[in-house]
DNA sequence: ACGGGCAATGAATCGCAAC
DNA sequence: CGTTGCGATTCATTGCCCG
């Protein structure tokens, strides 16, 4: 049986995802309802109402059965997952502790809480409370034996060259992002496309499945599209199906796929050392150096390995016996005279070789 | 039998709140083991070692025996609560879920999560996941019908007359207050002071008594000393209680607790080019205009990188590189065409950002 | 005394392909 | 399956040493 590829599927999302085959597909995003057991209406100071969740999809007789609802569709989730595959969860402090206990007892592994910090929230009207600005989202791989993508050089280069961190802060969907019926916002809660972009351009490579069990307005299938991911979604109301069918057909590509990757080094191909030798680039009975003023000296033998003292082997293991330490990136620590007499690491003559290689193909 | 106030109690928690009585403590602020379940070393580029926390009491078999000590001194925490306590819980995302869900299970009602968001925390050494850049603290009554304290003046006040959101930017505990012993860290987990002045300050009167089960070296006790409440700690291991002791006889009451507080920075929010993209003001493959009538040009990719010929790398790189030039301020360099068709520096989408972000920190 | 440089460090579930 | 070895990977802050 073959995915539904960018496809909006129609019904319960249990049943659903039951139907696909089992371990297809790369990524679930689950933006479940969150059980806000609100009670009455809540007023602003000026007395206008305030239009919260109150929908029949959020409306739970107790805990256990939310408990089981979550259990449901997270094992249908954690089904059609690859064995590589990662599933985020969204959710608020009414949900988002039941639901991250009952991946963890499904066998989830928690690899990251993130907290979107909204940058415009609710404030609290009544000033019982701090201001709730901030909801949580959960990213777990389907086991702890999974190794998940992550797009650590992408991420890093998002945000100015320093680690992503753990707290987002990003905009409420508002504006003309937000989809209106008839004045009223059509989803109480649609998300913004931006949360949806840092998290399919982290965990996903181009071309991948993402499946979203509850798929509401599309926001994901807009956000995987931009991205070059295909989509799969799940969705039981019709009037939300419609506005995601609408919204969808608009949303384009982009178009040259190399945009869409950052090079990073972990996923250049590996150039050993002696490829250096063998492009003449280096020669037998050439001197290194390194440490600091390059105080450590080593000689290059023909088959790669390097010679210092009565020590002999690799360009890392000498570097690391060299300095008295565990392990070394010899391609850094390295270095020769270049032509123009400049002290440069041997890493600069593997890049070489890389360029080279590709002009190549 | 009366409360034995401001003191350490030396002993299990679960015991020693057995036999204090019932309904007895305005609030409780509880640091429990997180249960990280660490693997082998952990080593920084540089080849040193992270300290772990390796100690005894972070170790337990599986989910279900941290459960069981959760619900331990969990029913034993609410047991010695006033009707209209409040608990406070802090935790990571390897224990705060189950710590959630339990303490509803057991009756305690929700008010906020709290995210404490670290200034300075701990990179991701290996470039593998998000920098966990944050911890949660749970805070909720004793039960939906309490009326637990708020002082919500004060927190409003605390943070320039704007509501208190539920993300608060502390720094760690380190430098003079980071209790050492031997020059060695006392206590693996030690929490800056910053964080329980905030939170007693917010949810208890002067004068009421808040029990911390898990007192380690003290530093609830020494933010209830200083803000004029009472404390009761409960902790076992001989060295934490001795640095505790010592610790707390250095500590006075201040007469007016708003002196201690640091008002929150009010520095603009750094925004990375990639929230730009995030936001949708501009989109991967568009291309960008710098230069003297914007003869130099560069396409954007997906993680907001600029493309320029063969080279790629940051607004600013990338600006400096195609001008020839040491540094380069992209912002200011590169241009766009507005709606209007006018060219327009790519600051001004920087400045719609933070326009919307009105955000605190 | 002041400043620059360098080292130390913080609740961390921290790699992966080839053999 | 386990073992071996390449080689990728860090931010904010404090504190000490030295000029």
């Amino acid at each position: 049986m073959s995915l539904p590829l960018d496809t909006l599927l129609d019904g319960d999302c249990v049943e659903t995802m039951a139907r696909l085959p089992a371990g297809s597909v790369d990524l679930v995003f689950a933006d479940p309802p969150y059980n806000l057991q609100l009670g009455g209406d809540l007023l602003r100071p000026n007395a206008s109402r305030v239009a919260g969740v109150e929908e029949e999809w959020d409306r739970f007789a107790d805990f256990a059965a939310y408990d089981a609802f979550t259990r449901a569709w997270a094992e249908a989730a954690r089904r059609v997952l690859k064995p590589d595959g990662a599933l985020w969860v969204i959710g608020s402090y009414h949900n988002i502790h039941r639901v991250g206990a009952i991946l963890q007892d499904l066998g989830f592994w928690l690899l990251n809480d993130i907290v979107w910090r909204k940058t415009n929230p609710m404030p609290n009207f009544k000033g019982t409370r701090f201001t709730n600005a901030h909801e949580t989202l959960l990213w777990c791989a389907r086991s702890a034996e999974s190794r998940p993508t992550f797009n650590y050089a992408a991420m890093k280069t998002l945000n100015d060259d320093l680690q992503m961190r753990s707290d987002w802060m990003l905009p409420l969907c508002v504006g003309p992002e937000r989809l209106k019926t008839d004045g009223r916002k059509t989803h109480p809660t649609q998300k913004p496309e931006s949360l949806l972009y840092r998290v399919i351009l982290a965990t996903t490579r181009p071309g991948e499945v993402i499946l979203d069990p509850f798929f509401g307005t599309g926001t994901t299938g807009a956000a995987a599209i931009r991205l070059g991911r295909h989509y799969i979604g799940c969705e039981r109301d019709p009037d939300y199906i419609a506005a995601a069918r609408a919204r969808l057909a608009g949303v384009t590509p982009v178009e040259d796929p190399a945009l869409l990757i950052t090079p990073s080094r972990r996923s250049e191909p590996r150039i050993p050392f002696g490829a250096v030798l063998e492009a003449g680039l280096l020669r037998p009975g050439d001197t290194l150096h390194g440490g600091r003023r390059g105080a450590i000296e080593a000689t290059i033998a023909a088959d790669g390995s390097l010679c210092h003292g009565d020590q002999r082997g690799s360009i890392h293991k000498i570097g690391a016996a060299a300095q008295g330490v565990a392990s070394c990136n010899g391609w850094t620590f390295w270095h020769y005279r270049d032509e123009a007499g400049q002290w440069q690491p041997i890493d600069a003559l593997r890049e070489r070789i890389r360029a080279t290689a590709k002009g190549r193909d």
